[in-house]
DNA sequence: TCGTGTGAATGGATTCACAGCG
DNA sequence: CGCTGTGAATCCATTCACACGA
């Protein structure tokens, strides 16, 4: 917060979709790899294939970020990323804390996207005292009987649930008091939260089945397949529709 | 996704919206719970409160199920846990395999939800030798050159990618050629597919940076949390857009 | 009576297609 | 010209509201 910068012409509609939004992480992420190359600029064709959408998907949620663009040139990579990036709110610093360090938190600790672009892992933190002061990732674990203060502490707004599912409502909880307002959710259960917090869940076994409903449908169809391949539905690049919730969730133990 | 144009007069309830099929696993996980606490119904309002949805939504998504409740009663939690399980293909058994087993594929290899519905890990796959032979999670990881042996001894149709973002589009090509027709993709990296095989991404920087988006916003706004706003549900779901903007000022300058 | 099942209304997101500018 | 930016058309998903049946 802190960004006394409120303000605008609003020349166009406030507000960015939030299937847009979803797909800015994408944009940068392939903007970035092209600012590596030093590419000064990039059709929106060009770009659109680096992330696996369609050109005119892309032109258009840019177009609710602003003219960005050059007409009959294409876009400037690193304004580009500059813009995408702030808008995204990844200029300034987000500390976050992870919670239940088993095999999938230590994992997500260990990950490099984290420290990559505006994240920080604040703190580590598990309800074993087995596991306290022992380092992760070069982190040391603290107890979750200090997670209130660790999270004031800090000013952590960020907070990602890698505990068994039945301990994840009771840490939602406490992160909420304490005042984190974002959760990633990686545990395979509903949260319930208040208004004005936001939740996004990632679970494994919910995208294995999508999988597997498609794959069922895929085998069930297999009775005009000529020597070609399948003409079922399918899709091009790698372009989720609008799911916006892509799961993977492995903490151990659920029922289901 | 894209669709293919499924030009086919459809045996009936075929053709369920996909954003329905992503929302069946959710409904088989709370009828599950149900089902261990040996309740025999449930009205659509109490499902959906227990999978975080609204009950107009449940009920639109079984109607393209076909017809399972009873009017003035509620639906067979038994029941309807079969017919979702058959519908979504868990009614037989896939066998996965999960490639890159770092801190990651080993998470995911440790993870319980697999073997519990459906899903087997018919073999661990890793491109580095010295981790041949050690066992993760009992079952002992094996390189990569002999992938295609493996995919095609255990008629594997799905795969896991969990290898580091540079080897998961030539994984992907492998796995594909191999037979593999659904990828659920962990790297941080837009695969290319050919039609007729699914991609399904977790992406954790994804995520985070779509939560940084919102707290942004949060952030910037936080001039009149006054709880204008209409009772909304605290739910889950992927959406859930916190609040809304009136007239927000999103910062956003603007070039020329 | 009560809750399901569903047409109709609404709202979003994607795609089309072309005007407009560099 | 080439490519962006965007109204208009289309498609998909959610919500409403009520008839219908157990």
């Amino acid at each position: 917060m802190a960004t006394g910068r409120t303000h605008r012409p609003a020349t166009r509609s406030r507000g960015i979709p939030e299937a847009t939004v979803a797909r800015l992480p994408l944009y940068l992420r392939a903007l970035t790899a092209l600012s590596e190359r030093s590419v000064p600029t990039v059709s929106s064709e060009e770009l659109a294939a680096a992330a696996g959408v369609n050109s005119a998907k892309l032109r258009k949620d840019f177009s609710y970020l602003g003219s960005y663009g050059t007409r009959g040139v294409g876009y400037d990579v690193e304004y580009l990323v500059y813009q995408i990036s702030r808008e995204l709110g990844l200029t300034q610093d987000w500390p976050v804390v992870i919670v239940g360090i088993g095999n999938l938190g230590a994992a997500l600790a260990n990950y490099g996207g984290f420290a990559s672009r505006g994240f920080r892992v604040a703190a580590l933190i598990d309800a074993d005292p087995a596991m306290a002061g022992k380092p992760v990732a070069g982190i040391p674990v603290q107890h979750s009987d200090s997670l209130e203060k660790i999270i004031q502490e800090n000013g952590v707004s960020i907070g990602v649930i890698a505990t068994p599912a039945g301990a994840a409502q009771p840490v939602c909880d406490r992160l909420v008091a304490a005042g984190v307002t974002s959760i990633l959710n990686f545990a395979p259960t509903v949260l319930t939260v208040p208004d004005g917090v936001d939740v996004r869940k990632v679970d494994l076994s919910i995208e294995l089945q999508i999988l597997a409903f498609h794959e069922q449908r895929k085998a069930g169809e297999e009775a005009h397949t000529d020597g070609a391949g399948p003409a079922a539905a399918t899709r091009e690049g790698s372009d989720d529709s609008a799911d916006q919730g892509p799961d993977g969730d492995v903490p151990a133990v659920m029922p289901a």
